[in-house]
DNA sequence: TAAAAATATCGAAGTTTTTAAATAAATCGA
DNA sequence: TCGATTTATTTAAAAACTTCGATATTTTTA
């Protein structure tokens, strides 16, 4: 994978909403994939606002989603934070 | 240095522009450290705007600023680019 | 096939961000 | 001290973002 500068500022903007961050971690600490329904769960955000969220993690890439089912199943995209720690190691 | 969630959207938050970001690589690439008058000079920005989005670079601990005489002399915050790194190797 | 469930989209309101002109403040040099 | 230089602040307008209610779409199940 080859990651740009507009691909980096993408993915920094989709983690710089504390309710985004949030949902990262949350599906960062769960073992298999989770579905939005359960992510909504955790918030304190209405369905659409959650959908909102979700689209921009998955749109920049920090996120990877599955559809199965009725279900949308959301897991961690490890090859772009691998990029991202990469990144910011060149800077430090 | 302890670095917290919010402390990393501050930190996404002040490098999802991509303005913000050119700065921040435009001064990755030099030597010394650098005022922001030659940043201006590197953008297409006013003067104006370019001083907010450097006091959002350096509030969010992504760059250091220091004074010497009138000029202001910025240089990358390597201990934060090391925090960074660490977090998303953490999620990869 | 009809109802239920999960997610997405639309539309609108409120808030925040980005931007630059005007101006202020601090410091340097003559 | 006075004018020039560098950076910061204020203010206001435009653009973008966040949020949710209403509604649509897709898929499952009875």
């Amino acid at each position: 994978m080859i990651i740009d500068e507009a691909m980096i500022v993408k993915a920094a903007n989709a983690i710089s909403d504390k309710h985004r961050m949030a949902i990262l971690m949350q599906i960062a600490r769960q073992e298999c994939s989770i579905c939005c329904g359960a992510i909504q769960d955790l918030t304190c955000l209405s369905q659409p606002t959650v959908s909102h969220h979700i689209k921009i993690l998955v749109d920049s890439g920090v996120l990877i989603s599955s559809k199965e089912g009725r279900n949308v199943n959301l897991t961690i995209n490890r090859e772009m934070m691998k990029q991202l720690s990469m990144f910011f190691l060149q800077l430090s």
